[in-house]
DNA sequence: CGATCAGTTGAGAATGGTCAAATTCGGTGG
DNA sequence: CCACCGAATTTGACCATTCTCAACTGATCG
């Protein structure tokens, strides 16, 4: 795949328009091919050696376990976005970061990208708006859980899911094809299993949405989006790609 | 107060060792004063322009309104930290911040941090490692409301604003000052009102922590970490000037 | 063909919400 | 100094959302 056709590429240019110098200095990021599988742990939290990496195939996510053994699951990460970047300034990485699906990823050196922000000040800038992006999407998540039901919660954020996998060419408001079980999704959502099977049961009988097979439908992408509140202008994705 | 004693000069200078260079070009962020009162809303979501400010004196919050009117927290500002700098690159403002006490401020140009990226790379890394330090600290109380119990939850926010108080010298580990109404706790962690009162009772009926008149009292800090789980690791605080 | 893992369903319990009514407290004006 | 006002806090009674535990189904895989 050419640098031109990569996810990230795709997702950067909708925020700025990437020249040549910058191109090359992306395609700079992706000497470190590695491949990972399902279940493996990219990034633990802890570890003192800061590891980023850029997602170019297959699902990931991040997330911090509690003393009782409980999971919070922060982000889900799809192709073109950045692994472990907020942690490239703390001197103890924060969170972990496990593999759900076969991965292929590249490794970034931290100091590969204090040189980008020096010689390719646009590049630095993209990337500087995808971790900004990155952070309003957890705080949307933050207000799904605290303040939606767990039907609302649920709904906007597969919607946030399909919305952030058609940035990349990998979905439309028809749905996208998704690895996650229903513990993932219980784990991100702050609910129990069980529970999110309940409702993504109603979900489906009220002709709304299916999670099913590795797929997300959405059956009524409008009466959807109206349930769950969901508006997509915090992730600032309607930009030079999509007018 | 002179720069060198402003609390963000000595958050930052918890990361790094600023020089005269870095110092001149942070004194220079303070060139445009103003103050606030409280219930002022000094950003808007939707907000096309976006505005950044220092806080150097008084609390605010940055939250989002649900379409019912509900509200959600998303972080309380305390001195030294800023304000609507995430939003800095997005092309609109994804959130709101209010003023809670009176404040004092200065308001920073975006165009002005990109100059000091270039021109002071020491405080440009400082200003990013600030950057993620919110983000740890939003992260975290994802999970403050994703898996914590009502009181869990409650103790470790308050011991993490100790914490964040402690580090710009405002706070130690007997409490700190505190200027929050039980409903603003209640739209931080995700509770009504009511419940946040009777977790406060509890708390402090079982010789942990009291909140009351404008102050947080740690009345039993071992036993509060152990309950609340808290470990300070995520906020990357202990650096030079603790150790 | 067992074993394992994801998904389903039911019943009962618990955490936290809602509604409504005091009570306290810091001001403010007389 | 005192009466009063509004905001913040407190408490009780009842309700509902969500959890836990437990059992059962169905698909996949060596």
């Amino acid at each position: 795949m050419s640098i031109l056709e990569s996810p990230l590429t795709r997702k950067l240019s909708t925020f700025v328009a990437l020249g040549d110098g910058d191109l090359e200095t992306l395609a700079r990021f992706h000497r470190r091919r590695r491949s990972f599988l399902p279940g493996h742990e990219m990034i633990h939290e802890g570890q003192k050696e800061p590891s980023v990496f850029i997602l170019a195939k297959g699902w990931a996510c991040s997330y911090k376990l509690l003393p009782d053994g409980e999971r919070q699951i922060v982000d889900f990460q799809i192709p073109g976005d950045f692994l472990g970047l907020r942690s490239a300034l703390l001197r103890t990485t924060d969170h972990s970061v496990e593999a759900i699906t076969p991965i292929e990823a590249s490794e970034v050196l931290a100091s590969d990208i204090f040189e980008a922000f020096a010689r390719a000040p646009r590049l630095a800038t993209a990337i500087l708006w995808a971790a900004s992006r990155d952070e309003a999407v957890v705080v949307e998540h933050l207000v799904d859980i605290g303040r939606r039901t767990a039907e609302e919660r649920t709904a906007h954020f597969l919607l946030e899911l399909g919305a952030r996998m058609e940035l990349v060419g990998l979905g439309d408001r028809t749905g996208f094809d998704c690895p996650l079980t229903q513990y993932h999704l219980a784990d991100a959502l702050g609910l129990s299993a069980v529970h999110v099977n309940r409702v993504l049961r109603t979900l489906r009988d009220d002709g709304l949405l299916t999670f099913q097979k590795g797929r997300v439908t959405f059956d009524d992408f409008s009466r959807l989006t109206a349930l769950a509140g969901f508006d997509t202008s915090y992730l600032d994705q309607d930009g030079p790609l999509l007018r």
